[in-house]
DNA sequence: GTTAGCATAGACAGAGTTGTCTGAAAGGGT
DNA sequence: ACCCTTTCAGACAACTCTGTCTATGCTAAC
């Protein structure tokens, strides 16, 4: 039951190996993302892991303690590439309401991946107990994503940039559960229609923005604001 | 494997039993419903339900032919129960429009049960692999839920219901993940003020709503919606 | 060339799972 | 009083699951 003491490898380099073949912890993430993500982490045996990653038992259990580390490990894996996905596509992007709107055009792209299925640390919340390590890595996730649209609603100058995030993260899980659990992939773009709204009314902050030296742009910015209103609420975004 | 023909109790007549217990389709429904919800349907045995339900392992397979199909069992009856809670909740209101938002109270008092756990029904789905009769219980809930919404939506008279309603929904859907995932209840106060914002913006039909006879109040619907707006943005529902 | 370290294949234990089957008790209807 | 349906109690089979352990390789450094 109790995993001792984990064998706690450098963490820090991936251990490219000899150069031909990954690692067998590479190997084991991979295999644990494909099948955990797809099938459930419960659903999904020890056996069936270490065939699909062709690593021996032993070796799982050296590198990452019990199954549920490896689940551990999974799910912190999927937050880091997750979240450079999602920055990635903003990058596209130049000011800072549409990398905010831009956040669910990523999400309506992924939508349309055939395998996905789903968001990893909501099913894999579901299977666990409450207080298990999942919430865990549930919460540092949630947190970064929720840390973006805080971040972005910001820079845009809005005056509560918590209380928009809250909105957009609503938004945010909505289309994702709805993307799923309706099989619709078009989900994301009646958020992003959404968030367009609520954005626009959002109160903007009196001092300016980004730069707090030009103060003189503070009362203009609602006016502008709603000036561009239009062009969201027309953009077909991903195909609904 | 195959649980050959299922017994097919007579599914109207709830069977009171002789009057002191309840049946034991009813005790394993509860059971059912208590400890399925609570830890997940894959993570709870048969062996703990029929003991929770102080009943033979037999009665079980003779009432619902299998472990799939008490799961079937608790998620309609579920789905049941959560719609007559939001009906109920819905008759304090007396215009359509308090109704629509007021589906986001009944959402808010639902979350500070001391056993609320999130959604059933996405819990459910997460473990279940894709097709499953699962999926079935949950597309007949949510197309109830998405269908109130579309209805009151009708009501208040805005030009597209259903788009309303998606958007809604996703508002709803978001609430009840954040509320899961990051122990929040007040999430539900959050969409509720969320979709204000959205029904406000939301283009009126041009006819009459409700009675298409009386057409002459067509055009002052957009403006009267508009002047009850701030009703809806001070009104601290459940807690935030 | 030898040796240390790690990976592999697989057996094994112990617990848990669903579903079937036997046998008996209990209670109501005729 | 008899029957008949339902229910209870539990043994049992046939899996699957995690985690440990043994024994045999392969590889790289010295």
């Amino acid at each position: 039951m109790v995993p001792r003491t984990v064998p706690q490898p450098p963490a820090d380099a991936p251990k490219a190996s000899h150069g031909s073949r990954p690692s067998a912890r590479d190997r084991l993430l991979a295999a644990a993302n494909e099948l955990f993500y797809a099938e459930g982490v419960h659903s999904v045996g020890i056996d069936r892991i270490i065939e699909h990653a062709g690593v021996a038992k032993a070796s799982l259990y050296n590198t990452f303690g019990s199954k549920d580390g490896l689940v551990r490990a999974y799910l912190n894996s999927r937050s880091d590439r997750s979240m450079d996905r999602i920055a990635r596509a903003l990058t596209r992007f130049r000011n800072p309401r549409e990398r905010l709107l831009g956040i669910f055009d990523a999400q309506g792209e992924l939508f349309t991946s055939p395998d996905y299925n789903g968001c990893a640390f909501i099913a894999a919340s579901a299977e666990a107990p409450r207080g298990s390590s999942v919430e865990e890595a549930s919460d540092a996730y949630r947190a970064r994503l929720r840390g973006l649209f805080a971040e972005l609603a910001a820079e845009i100058g809005v005056a509560d940039p918590q209380g928009l995030a809250r909105q957009l993260h609503l938004l945010y899980d909505g289309a994702t559960i709805t993307s799923r659990m309706d099989r619709d992939p078009t989900s994301a773009s009646v958020a992003r229609e959404a968030a367009a709204i609520l954005l626009n009314a959002a109160p903007m902050a009196p001092s300016a923005p980004a730069a707090p030296d030009a103060r003189d742009t503070g009362a203009a910015a609602n006016v502008a604001n709603h000036a561009i209103d239009d062009d969201s609420r027309v953009r077909p975004a991903v195909g609904g």
